[in-house]
DNA sequence: TCATTTATCTGACTTAAGTCAGATAAAACT
DNA sequence: AGTTTTATCTGACTTAAGTCAGATAAATGA
């Protein structure tokens, strides 16, 4: 145990001096680290003074002072929002484009750095999803997106993956019924995404037809979130959303080679019924009234 | 491609805003952050102020100033090193002692709140050495050590796991000709490990018995390790050091449920021979003359 | 309408951190 | 022995960051 501690220590010491060196990275186009901070806030989409403020936790007489700053190096203009004149918002310039770039670049070049000089890179993206989903628990949200999205789509497409790894048979998706997106996107269904600060890292979609039968289709978790309880948080977030649609009896179909998943099903309020479709992959079939 | 960066930048964002707050908890015990930094490196033993200065980057005068005003919180105590007097050394009094095991108490606290909250921290674990491994893949030292120490305990522990994992017939160490420390340590041999930052991530044991011929024996990278061809650099120091030891001969045993190992030995000049002990488990020998 | 609240700004501070040019004394070199 | 190098210290700076008490102007509420 006290080892563990250890290791953990160690991986904070490895990235304080390796990703710190990230932060100070930005000393490197000579701009102090408050002013960068604020033009990479604003470069990223952040208008609002006052809400860049609460998310850098800054004073106001400091922001204030760095905002007058960019402005004189003409990076950023600033002016009154246009709903409430009291607030003002900040947009950058063309040289302040520029240097949010440079910025960008540097991220993306240190980013791209660490993936180069390490043979396994995808390990390295597997651990970093799975620490930075880890510390980021408490700030999980589910959210509701068309499944042609490209967020939905990068869960979708893992998630076929890990059926032909895990099918005996493999798994084509041309062969299942591959539902329609408009069957997922209210007001016939939904499809909700678990996001961790930008990545999607569980789905479940919700396919209706109109009428109070609908069927619950591609529920996923991403190996970095297992274990965080979050296949029931999508469940029960699609369960209520059908409730919210007219929807009263809900259907899904699942293979014996996901246990995890039948297991969950049925300590939910699931039971057991005949086959319903004529898909060749799964092989049980559940239902639940809601 | 470049949702891979994203995936690094977000794992990026999620550590500096809470290992960083590791940092910055330093501050909560109301002294300045360079003034805790030496602190921590004189607790963790670091004596001669050059080398805190290296290690810390600091300026000369910057540090001169540090030392003064831990020396007058009577934290520490300085003094001419016994063998150079220009150098000094530093170290902690009895009120040091203290204020340094506050700063290890809250390190220690926030690494097991980490651990706490997650379902699986083997998996966290594991993928933090992967990390902290991958960013230090420079700074992976091999040392030469008692194969009693509890540091080569730690990689033999894992090396006969992950053996009685592969195997399968599993794996007892009772059964198995296990070498007589002493044949490890000079002058009959010697126990190599790799060390990344304090973490042993590799071993290696050349077993010689006072003539001409040895042994090599129990070589083991940690999954965290594998690809950084830290394998070949072990072999590689205990051949240079079985020469140096008069040895002209090597020999090692090993099994077919390991094809990389033997993929390694014959790419490095080991040729196949016949068995040459009755331990019941190797299945393949190899030797190689120095 | 008038007092109150809210968002931002300004000026006058403090503290931490870092830089740089010597000063000093011990060690190493010739 | 005398010069040079090395390790540390001191004093005099600069810069970044942060704090705090008002000032200002727009929005809100009674």
């Amino acid at each position: 145990m006290t080892d563990d501690i250890q290791r953990i220590r160690r991986f904070n010491r490895a990235v304080t001096s390796e990703v710190g060196a990230l932060d100070t990275s930005f000393l490197g186009l000579g701009r102090p680290l408050g002013s960068a901070r604020v033009l990479n806030a604003i470069g990223h989409g952040q208008q609002e003074v006052g809400a860049i403020r609460t998310y850098l936790g800054l004073d106001s007489g400091l922001m204030s002072r760095l905002l007058r700053g960019l402005e004189t190096e003409g990076l950023i203009t600033t002016g009154p929002s246009p709903d409430d004149s009291r607030r003002r918002i900040a947009q950058l310039t063309e040289a302040g484009r520029a240097a949010f770039a440079e910025y960008e670049r540097l991220s993306n070049d240190q980013a791209r750095a660490i993936l180069a000089r390490h043979p396994r890179p995808k390990d390295i993206l597997d651990a970093m999803d799975l620490i930075a989903t880890a510390l980021g628990q408490d700030r999980i949200e589910i959210i509701e997106i068309d499944p042609r999205e490209p967020e939905a789509i990068h869960c979708l497409t893992q998630y076929y993956e890990e059926l032909e790894r895990r099918f005996a048979t493999g798994f084509d998706v041309n062969l299942s019924r591959d539902p329609e997106a408009t069957d997922m996107i209210r007001p016939r269904g939904v499809f909700l995404l678990a996001m961790s600060d930008a990545l999607p890292i569980g789905c479940v979609g919700l396919k209706g037809g109109g009428g109070p039968v609908a069927e619950i289709k591609r529920l996923w978790v991403s190996p970095a979130a297992r274990g965080l309880k979050l296949a029931t948080r999508l469940m029960t977030r699609a369960e209520d959303t059908a409730r919210g649609l007219g929807i009263d009896t809900l259907r899904l179909d699942t293979n014996s080679a996901l246990p995890e998943a039948a297991a969950l099903y049925r300590k939910s309020g699931w039971r057991e019924i005949d086959r319903f479709n004529d898909d060749p992959y799964p092989d049980m079939f559940f239902e639940k009234t809601l």
